[in-house]
This record gives structure tokens, C-alpha cells and sequence, in this order.
DNA sequence: ATCCTCCCCTAC
DNA sequence: TAAGGTAGGGGAGGAT
């Protein structure tokens, strides 16, 4: 907000403004005062049953901050950082005024009318509180702070307070009323988290590899008033960003902007936003159309027109030639055949359409794709046509780009790829290599952020779980994807002599049908789209690039580590006793180090360490590797050196957290054009309701699994695995079966069999804290768990927890597919690189990480009431440096929450409350590893 | 019973 | 070197 109107008070107006503001601040210091008293005071002078005693006391507050807000306008003076208090409600209010054309904003008030609009006011904003006193104790604060200017409900926030009835988020609804405000909030928003609002009504669609990476370039955009689009659509996005374009994109965002990223960061670093023109990509004509037209033609004759055409909501990349379909063709007949046949028990595994994805790509293809490559400038010598052909289809200019960057990757040692000149993404910027990996470096907490894996697929899960979200509100009853459907359908009948299969006609109409679909080693499979010789081989994805060696940490003491985690393993998830220290905390005694590794026999036999020198252990995980490693007792979330002893031979890839995130996309898309019945589990993975899609389209389950596919694996170059069932459980269980590369439709007929058979530790729930406890009780199988009765399980697990595992060993499962997912909570953590060397230093980061989860708030405007911080705290024991580099070693867990006054998003306050919290647990700050707050209702 | 806080566990 | 995040379900045990 800026101030254009900046009146000199008279001495009168001053005088009685000074009355006003003293008197503001006497009511803030009351009811600080009044909300902080614990209810244990309350209760001891009769208090105890007032309900919402914080929300009752808010009113006034507002009453008080409203004055403060109007005088300090008035005299031109924002100074919003007297109290965190304040100016959490200052914000509240501007940005409710000037989302509306309705009254005018604060500093649009002629001073003289001043003292009429601040009583009028108040005289609405008691009108307010005496009919909100009459609502039920769960109306938020927010919500009426919203309503406080006096002003009719503007259309958002009567979709603001539509949610917040029900919810503790103050005042805001579900998800995609958020969302939808979103933009409008950030066009007036005066957050001081913001630190501008240079581009307020610019929404950015990145595409592609750009030199502040599409992460970074979010971010700014979130800081400075912008809003970043996930995906390309119209009516939303006002400006591509990309640094290269294939000329299939250029189709795709002809009605776009098509912008550098230096726009972005000169309009920053200028202060102001720049005019986009100099800054345009390119000023083209459409030659393009022609060949591109050429490609879409190339498919078989089942896919329709409309089939092929991309949504325009979609990112769907608009390169749709078809796979050769001949030889996957003649395998299915036999296959479907028997999958439909009952008694093949375990061969209802269905390989009948293993998605060609290797090298046999039909030479036509491959010409055809090389006749209508894009520009000249492609470097066809590094890579074959296959992985060309498919970087363009699916990471597009980072694919293009790499190749240009690294003209010499001949000589690939066969263990270890020098590719870091090939992986873009995970090069981002080479200055940043100088950045210490510890926290209290001020690019400490991006530098970890953007190459953390973990935090990456939780961000796009919960993108995704949005994104998914505003589907359900789209309604549009539009399925591109359908109409291919039902014309697949009818050739595999005429195929099979126009008989229904079993499958089909023995599937009651009450029935559910879900579908389980994730991506086969998924980090894996967009890797080798960069690395296409790896294919095939042993490969995992992760950060170390030496070959599984590295450095021991000086006065680090892995052996101890890893005994504190066999003993760990024997006590078997035993609870240990939580002593209550004076703050009310409790302390966890067990050691958290590494649960990642537990499914794997924790075996050290091959490692004298630290004493033999020759033997190095890298403690990189391993975020996802091959099947081929898998065979070989790799797996996903392992220790590099702990994989090299299992496979010496296992080769390693970079991350390429841009590839993940395009080719999740077009997952979400592709399935997305068949229905919307969808539950988004995380980036690579998702449930699908395909009961009415079937019912509509009358094909097969397996039909649609083959068909969706084929689609996702010629879109991406990556397979997918699907399982279906008629639950989410039996769905989730036949993906098992069906990896990789593959489907599997569990039959009701065959449920009993089948999960009578199933390891315990395959159940959903089933960890590795459980599967000890089971284990311990003589329990494998589900078979097993069968013969405990409900009861028996309940006791020993809890109500929940034992029904549970009572109704999935016997394969029940109701959950229904959960299409909306609200969310409850917003945290962020670090648990990594933390080494404070003063109480100083912790405070900084914790107040750094408050920022953070600020940001986070905002960005989906949720305010919490409440705080927790969470602190991992070395053991005792345990010995300064960690086996890990700057990992968190052997710790204990420690955390303690609090109750705000009110709802927050704002930096300071939380900042605050989390420092206290801090103080209030009594660790020593250079014992901290790890750090956590979370903000909730 | 039901709620609250501090955990633990699980999944990706 | 290495980047061990994040959201949600739910249990234990105490308070109401
Ligand atoms: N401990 C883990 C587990 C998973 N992931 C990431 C990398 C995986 O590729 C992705 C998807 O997880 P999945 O469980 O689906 O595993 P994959 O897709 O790798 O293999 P699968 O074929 O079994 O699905 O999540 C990770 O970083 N760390
Ligand atoms: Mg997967
Ligand atoms: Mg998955």
C-alpha cells in the first residue's frame, strides 16, 4: 500500500488522535493481557466454561486496532511494526478493503471525514459483534475481522466465510476458494512478508529450464506480489516464462506472452515492473504449424481428432504421434484372455501391453520425428533418436538445452556418469556451489530447499492434491480422453469376437472399480530420458557422485551410529518413558536416527568402519532406483554406500527435479482428460474412481489401464503401472503385483486367495514399527492376522488401528476416493546442515523458518491459531559430528505447541511465538540438529 | 466420553 | 561430502 495522500494534521486532530491511539494501546496491553492468562487462572475465578474466552476478546482488540489503523493514516504514518499484534490486524483490514471496489481504502479517506467513518465503524462493527456472539463459539476471528470495515460481503469472501463455519482456519473455506482468491489477494496485498508488489496482476506460467529455475522464480513471484502458475491456463496465466522454445510449444502458447526470465529478475532488481517487450522471446512466424500438424496425423486410425487435441488447460505437450501399436497387439490377445479367466490365480498378472518404452521405437517414427525437429540446432550426436525424440516430448528445452551444453559425453566411465554437464535442473546456478551447507548461512534454507528431494515431492503433492481439488469444481463434464476410450473398447470386441469379457459382465453395478496408477521408479525413468545409455542397467538417482565413496567425517563415529540403531531395531518400537520436564514437554528417548532403512536387514558385515581406511560409506540416499538395482536389494531411500556393497555395479544419476515435476503433469493431465474422479496421492502417484468413467464409456477396466498407459508413456517416455480392484486397498495391492511396467486386476473372486497370502507389511499402515510388533507376535501374513479376533487386535493396537488391520487382512476396505482433501496444516522443517553455534544463531533460524512457514500461509491464505516447534536434539550420547555429512545423527525429539490469541499468517508473530517456545524448551543450541515448526488450527 | 498435548508412525 | 520434508492418522495419558 502506498501513500499517496499524506495529509499534516492539525493540532486539534492531533490531540484528539493522541487520545486515540493511547487508548488503543491500553486496550492491545489489556487484552495481551487478558489473552495470554492460562485457563487454569481462569477457571480459579470462575471462568472456566466460557468458551472461545480468545475470540470474545478479539473484538474489542479489532475496535482498537481499527482506530490505530485510522489515526496513524491519517497523520501518513505506517508503521506497522509497533506490535506484531497490530500489524497482523492492519493487514487483515487493508487487504479486505482493497479487494473491494466497495469503500474506499484507508488512505483514500479525506482527513476531515475521519472521525464519521471511524464511528461509523464502530457503530458496524458492533452491530457485528452482537450478532456474532449470538454464532456458534466456532466462528473465527478472521472472519468477523473481515466483516469489521463495515461493508457489504464481497463475492470472495462470501466464499471465504463459507468454509470458515465449519473449519478452525479463520476464515477461509476450502481450498479452491483460496485458490481462486488467490490472485485477487495478491493483487492488493500488502503483506510485509511481500516484499513488494512489483507484480501484482502478472501470473507466470514457467516452461521449461530457466535460469533462475522455475522454484526460484515462484518464489519471487510469491514475494513480490505475483502469482505462479503451475499450469498453462488461459484466461490466468498473463506471461510464459521460458529461455528456449521447441517449436511445439510455440502452438501451444500462441495466445500467450512468451517472456525471458530476466524480466522477472531486472523488474526486481529495478525495483518496478519493466515493460515485458524487450524482454520477449521471440517475435516469431508460425512455420511451425505446418510440420507440427504433420506429426498429430501419424497415429492410428482409433484416435480421433478431438482425442489428440491437448485441453487447453492442460500443459499436455502437443507432440501426440502414436506408438506403433503391432506388436504389443498381438501379445494382448492371449494375455487379456487369461487375465479374464478365473482360475489363473497368479497369472492374472497382465503383461499384455508392456508399454514399449526401450530402444525398438519403429524407425519411421524416429524419422518422421527428425523431419519436423525443431530448428537446426539440435545435436543429434549424443543421444540416440528414441531419447531425443523423447526429451522433446517431455522435458522439452532442458533436454534441448543439455545437449548443447555438453558435446562431449563420449566417454562415460560405465560405473559413474560425469553428468552433472547433462542435468540443468540440478545445476542451477554455479555461483551458489560457494554456500555453506549449514543453516544460519542467509541462502541456507533455499540452497536445502531447492535440492531436497523430500521437500520437492511433498510441494508438488500438495500442488497436486490443489490441483485436483479445482478439477472437482470445473465440472466440465468435457473428457477428451473418452472418446478414444470407447473406440479402443469397441476394437479390442471386434478383436475378441464382440464378446464381453467375465471381467466386464460379472461386475455388478454396485461395485466400485479403482485404479492405483504410479509411475514405474520414477525418478529413475525421467533420469534416463537424459541418460539413455543407462537404461537397462542397475541406476540409481541421487546426489553423490562418487561412485557410493566418500570422505569419512573427521570425529564422526558411524559404528557407534549404527549400534545405537541395531539396539534401536531391538527394542522394537517399545515406547520408552516421557519424562515431563518443568516446560510441560515431553521427551522421546528412543533414538529417530534413519527410519528409511528399516525394511532392509541392517547388515554391516562387509564394513569394518571406520577402521578399514580403504572402505568409504557415502551416506547420499538414494531416491529411487532401477528394477535392475532392485534385484539386488537396492532400494528406494537407501544409503549410496550400503547399495554399492548389494551392487557394485550400480550406475548413478542426478537429479532432475524439473523433468519430475513436467512428467507428473502430463500425468495428471492425461488422466485427468478421462475423468475427474481422482485422488492425488503424490507426484508420481494417484487413485482413480473409475466406476462411472467405465459405466460411461462401457470398457473394461483393463482396457482403460492399457489405453491410459500408452498414453502416459508415449507423452513422457516414462511407464506407469496400474492395479485395480474394487477398493483402494485391493487396488493399491494389485499395483504390487502389476510392477513394473505392467497391470493387474485383482477380482472380487479372487480377493480371499490373494490377500491370505500377502506379507502383513504390504498392508496400507504397515510400517516398519509395525511389521516389528506383528513379527514379534508371530505374525507374517495376512493369513495370520485373520485368526486374531477384532478384539484381540483393538487391544493390542488401539480401536482404530485394530479394525483396521482386522478389515485389511481380510481385503475390506470402504475408504472412498477423497477427490477434495482440505488441508490442516502448514509446517517446515529442516533437519539437516543444522549446527548453531550461539543461542543467537538458533533464534535467527527459527525466526528464518517462521518466514518460511509465513510464506507458506499466505500463499494459500490460511492463518493457524496454533504453534508447534519441534526440535531434534543430539543424544547425550552421541557424538558431535554425524556419520552423515552435516546429518542429524542419533537425536531426541523434543517438541511443544502453544495457542495463539488469534489466527496468523503473519512472519513476526509467529517468529515470536516460536522463539518463546524455543527459550521455553531449555535445549542447547549447539545441540540442536533440526528444526520444526508447524502451524495449525 | 471427549478433549488436549505430545508424541509416534506412515507414505511418497 | 550432501541437501534426513511434510501432512495426516492415531495412540497414551492426563484434564475436563
Ligand atoms: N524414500 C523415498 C521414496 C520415494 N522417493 C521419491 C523417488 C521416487 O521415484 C518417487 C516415487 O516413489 P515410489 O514409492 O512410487 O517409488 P518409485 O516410483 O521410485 O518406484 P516404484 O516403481 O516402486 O513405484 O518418490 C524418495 O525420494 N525417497
Ligand atoms: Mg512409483
Ligand atoms: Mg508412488
Amino acid at each position: 500500500m502506498t501513500q499517496e495522500h499524506r495529509p499534516s494534521p492539525t493540532p486539534e486532530r492531533a490531540i484528539y488522535g493522541y487520545v486515540l491511539y493511547l487508548a488503543s494501546y491500553i486496550g492491545l496491553g489489556l487484552y495481551l493481557v487478558w489473552a495470554y492468562i492460562p485457563d487454569s487462572w481462569l477457571s480459579a475465578i470462575g471462568l472456566t466454561y466460557w468458551p472461545q474466552k480468545y475470540w470474545a476478546v478479539a473484538l474489542p482488540v479489532y475496535l482498537c486496532v481499527i482506530i490505530l489503523l485510522f489515526y496513524l493514516t491519517y497523520l501518513g504514518l505506517i508503521f506497522i511494526n509497533t506490535t506484531p499484534l497490530t500489524s497482523v490486524n492492519i493487514i487483515t483490514d487493508s487487504h479486505a478493503n482493497t479487494q473491494d471496489p466497495g469503500p474506499l481504502p484507508p488512505d483514500a479517506i479525506p482527513p476531515l471525514r475521519d472521525l464519521d467513518i471511524v464511528e461509523g465503524k464502530m457503530s458496524t462493527r458492533q452491530t457485528s459483534k452482537r450478532k456474532s456472539n449470538g454464532v456458534s463459539a466456532s466462528s473465527s476471528d478472521s472472519s468477523s475481522a473481515s466483516k469489521i470495515p463495515g461493508k457489504a460481503p464481497s463475492k470472495t469472501e462470501a466464499a471465504k466465510s463459507k468454509g470458515s463455519d465449519s473449519g478452525g482456519w479463520a476464515g477461509f473455506g476450502g481450498y479452491m476458494a483460496a485458490k481462486k482468491q488467490k490472485h485477487d489477494n495478491q493483487f492488493n496485498s500488502n503483506h510485509e512478508g511481500l516484499k513488494s508488489c512489483i507484480f501484482e496482476g502478472v501470473s507466470i506460467y514457467v516452461n521449461g529450464y530457466t535460469k533462475p529455475t522455475f522454484d526460484e522464480l515462484r518464489r519471487l513471484m510469491m514475494e513480490h506480489g505475483g502469482h505462479y502458475e503451475q499450469y498453462l491456463r488461459k484466461r490466468v496465466v498473463t506471461h510464459v516464462i521460458a529461455t528456449a522454445l521447441a517449436n511445439s510449444k510455440i502452438h501451444s502458447f500462441r495466445d500467450f506472452q512468451v517472456v525471458k526470465p530476466e524480466w522477472i529478475t531486472e523488474s526486481i532488481k529495478a525495483g518496478r515492473l519493466l515493460s515485458h517487450a524487450p524482454y520477449k522471446l521471440y517475435t516469431r512466424q508460425g512455420n511451425s504449424l505446418a510440420s507440427f500438424s504433420t506429426v498429430l496425423t501419424r497415429s492410428v486410425s482409433v484416435s480421433s481428432a478431438d482425442g489428440s487435441e491437448p485441453t487447453e488447460s492442460a500443459d499436455t505437450i502437443s507432440l501426440l504421434s502414436q506408438v506403433p501399436e503391432e506388436e504389443e497387439e498381438e501379445e494382448e490377445e492371449p494375455a487379456s484372455k487369461e487375465n479374464s479367466a478365473k482360475g489363473a490365480k497368479s497369472k492374472n498378472r497382465v503383461d499384455d501391453a508392456p508399454v514399449q518404452i526401450l530402444d525398438d521405437f519403429s524407425p519411421e517414427f524416429e524419422d518422421e520425428w527428425r523431419d519436423n525437429a525443431p530448428d537446426g540446432d539440435f545435436e543429434e550426436e549424443s543421444f540416440d533418436a528414441f531419447s531425443s525424440a523423447q526429451k522433446s516430448v517431455s522435458t522439452s528445452n532442458a533436454a534441448l538445452d543439455a545437449s548443447k551444453i555438453s558435446p562431449q559425453k563420449t566417454k562415460d566411465p560405465p560405473n559413474s556418469l560425469n553428468n552433472s554437464a547433462t542435468s540443468p535442473a540440478s545445476k542451477t546456478s554455479p555461483s551458489k556451489s560457494a554456500a555453506l551447507p549449514r543453516a544460519g548461512d542467509p541462502k541456507f534454507l533455499s540452497e536445502f530447499y531447492a535440492h531436497s528431494r523430500l521437500h520437492h515431492i511433498s510441494t508438488w503433492g500438495a500442488e497436486f492434491r490443489a490441483y485436483v481439488n479445482t478439477l472437482q469444481k470445473e465440472n466440465s463434464g468435457n473428457f477428451p480422453g473418452r472418446d478414444r476410450l470407447r473406440q479402443f473398447h469397441v476394437e479390442k470386441m471386434v478383436a475378441r469376437g464382440l464378446q464381453e469379457t467375465l471381467e466386464s459382465s460379472r461386475r455388478g453395478k454396485t461395485q466400485r472399480v479403482i485404479m492405483h496408477v504410479d509411475m514405474d521408479c520414477f525418478f529413475v525413468s525421467v533420469g534416463l530420458l537424459n541418460h539413455p545409455k543407462c537404461r537397462g542397467k542397475p541406476v540409481a538417482v541421487t546426489h553423490s557422485r562418487n561412485k557410493g565413496m566418500a570422505e569419512p567425517i573427521p570425529g564422526s563415529d558411524p559404528a557407534f551410529e549404527k549400534a545405537q540403531w541395531e539396539k534401536r531395531r531391538e527394542s522394537g518400537g517399545k515406547k520408552g518413558k516421557k519424562p515431563t520436564t518443568d516446560t510441560g514437554a515431553t521427551m522421546d528417548l528412543d533414538s529417530d536416527e534413519n527410519m528409511d532403512e528399516a525394511h532392509t536387514e541392517w547388515d554391516f558385515r562387509v564394513h569394518a568402519w571406520p577402521a578399514g581406511k580403504d572402505t568409504f560409506h557415502s551416506w547420499a540416499e538414494i531416491a529411487s532406483c532401477s528394477y535392475e538395482a532392485r534385484q539386488s536389494g537396492v532400494k528406494n531411500g537407501m544409503f549410496m554406500g550400503r547399495a554399492r556393497q548389494l551392487c557394485p555395479e550400480l550406475m548413478t544419476i542426478p537429479y532432475d527435479f524439473e523433468g519430475y515435476n513436467r512428467v507428473s503433469k502430463i500425468l495428471y493431465d492425461t488422466v485427468a482428460s478421462y475423468t475427474h474422479d481422482i485422488e492425488a496421492v503424490s507426484c508420481d502417484e494417484m487413485l482413480v474412481d473409475c466406476t462411472d468413467l467405465l459405466a460411461d464409456t462401457g470398457s473394461t477396466p483393463l482396457e482403460f489401464a492399457e489405453l491410459l498407459r500408452k498414453d502416459v508413456a508415449q507423452k513422457t517416455g516414462c511407464t506407469a503401472s496400474c492395479g485395480v480392484g474394487s477398493s483402494i486397498l485391493l487396488a493399491r495391492m494389485a499395483t504390487r503385483k502389476a510392477k513394473p511396467n505392467g497391470q493387474f486386476h485383482l477380482l472380487q473372486a479372487d480377493v480371499l486367495d490373494f490377500i491370505k497370502e500377502q506379507p502383513a507389511k504390504d498392508l496400507p499402515g504397515v510400517g516398519w514399527s509395525m511389521t516389528k510388533k506383528l513379527s514379534k507376535m508371530g505374525i507374517e501374513t495376512c493369513g495370520d492376522l485373520q485368526k486374531l479376533t477384532l478384539s484381540a487386535l483393538q487391544k493390542e493396537f488401539g480401536p482404530k488401528t485394530g479394525q483396521s488391520l482386522y478389515r485389511f487382512s481380510r481385503g475390506e476396505d470402504d475408504r472412498p476416493i477423497r477427490t477434495e482433501k482440505e488441508r490442516k496444516s502448514v509446517s517446515a522443517e529442516v533437519n539437516y546442515g543444522i549446527r548453531f553455534e550461539t543461542d543467537a544463531d538458533a533464534v535467527k533460524f527459527v525466526e528464518e523458518l517462521a518466514g518460511e512457514v509465513s510464506t507458506r500461509l499466505k500463499a494459500i491464505n490460511m492463518r493457524g491459531r496454533s504453534l508447534t516447534l519441534k526440535l531434534m536434539v543430539r543424544r547425550s550420547d552421541a557424538p558431535t559430528e554425524t556419520a552423515k555429512f552435516m546429518g542429524h545423527g542419533i537425536c531426541n525429539n523434543l517438541s511443544k505447541s502453544t495457542t495463539l490469541p488469534m489466527a496468523t499468517d503473519d512472519a513476526g508473530m509467529l517468529g515470536k511465538e516460536a522463539v518463546s517456545l524455543l527459550k521455553a524448551m531449555k535445549a542447547n543450541s549447539a545441540d540442536l540438529r533440526g528444526v520444526r515448526m508447524l502451524s495449525w488450527d
